[in-house]
DNA sequence: AACCAGGGAAGAT
DNA sequence: ATCTTCCATGGT
């Protein structure tokens, strides 16, 4: 075991396969706060502190919460395993060295489906606003913070107060879709629905397209199975297939899910993670030499 | 089929 | 400093 349970405390041992940098910033999860090697992380009506040490983290929470977090942060899955297995798929060393750290986090459908519509079309500082302002209105007041809204409290309002919180022409789809919510669409059972399945039944929702349900797929129901595209991870496809490049996102969804089988939602989060910081970096970090930056023409495609 | 609909970050001029 | 581009979905 990686972990061990302390009173109110998780001391995580194993550190190569937990960094709170890398599961924060892999684009699956919009709260939480980051100060020197201190993180905050909200989640439903939850809260818990990571404190990251030379050789741990330890995760502190209320002591009736523990278990919940022991889920969320998926401390019962072996990564080293995982990351050996995904190497025997395709050489991604270089990704999965890099974001050695990450975790898919086991996040609440609810809050799953409502943050992601507000994600698509949208960049993440924008994202984690309008999800403040949305907990700030209508979630129940913990604390220190602010818990995210219950269904009932998100029905309790109307279009108007979705433009108002910034989200923009989302406010439609969110309103549309609380409301099939409200009228019985049963987010529990997509839990044991072939992904599949549960794709053509999330993207019933308004706001929901393919990528968005891949989203809520992986990251609220763990479902490894799904890849989504975005614009990062479609510059990966292009890279690893440059004669592929005029597909459209959805046969690129496709054929990385084909490749990668179960443990597509992994690399996916592996490879996104390492594409978009390259790319970012790229252009001002002189040690990339030209060999390195060669691929960039096709990954730009 | 091509375009638009918030708006804020980030790059370009 | 100000302009332009980016972003995923659904409707026209």
């Amino acid at each position: 075991m990686d972990y061990l349970i302390r009173d109110s405390e998780i001391i995580v041992n194993n550190i190569v396969d937990f960094d709170p940098k890398h599961i924060l910033e892999c684009g699956q999860v919009f709260r939480f706060a980051q100060e020197e090697n201190i993180f905050k992380i909200y989640t439903k009506n939850l809260f818990c502190v990571l404190i990251k040490d030379k050789s741990c983290v330890i995760i502190k929470t209320a002591k009736e919460d523990i278990d919940y977090f022991v889920n969320y942060f998926d401390l019962n899955n072996n990564y080293s395993s995982i990351k050996n297995d995904l190497l025997k798929i395709k050489d991604i060393s270089s990704a999965i060295t890099f974001g050695q750290g990450i975790r898919i986090l086991n996040q609440d459908p609810l809050e799953t489906v409502i943050s992601f519509i507000i994600s698509a079309n949208n960049n993440i500082p924008r994202i984690k606003k309008i999800i403040e302002r949305l907990c700030k209105a209508l979630g129940a007041e913990k604390e220190n913070y602010f818990a995210f809204p219950t269904l009932e409290a998100l029905a309790s309002v109307d279009v108007q107060f979705f433009r108002d919180i910034g989200a923009g022409y989302r406010a439609d789809y969110l309103v549309k879709t609380i409301k099939m919510l409200k009228d019985g669409f049963d987010l529990e059972s997509i839990y044991n629905m072939p992904s599949i399945e549960a794709r053509k039944k999330l993207t019933t929702l308004y706001g929901v397209g393919e990528k968005v349900a891949d989203c809520i797929l992986l990251f609220g129901y763990h479902k490894n199975d799904v890849f989504p595209v975005d614009v990062w991870t479609e510059r990966v496809f292009n890279y690893y297939y440059p004669d592929q490049t005029n597909i459209s996102r959805s046969r690129k969804s496709q054929k990385l899910t084909e490749l990668f089988n179960n443990y597509s939602g992994y690399a996916q989060q592996y490879l996104f993670y390492y594409f978009r910081e390259i790319f970012n970096n790229i252009v001002e970090d002189e040690k990339w030499t030209n060999q390195k930056l060669s691929f960039l023409p096709t990954l730009l495609a």
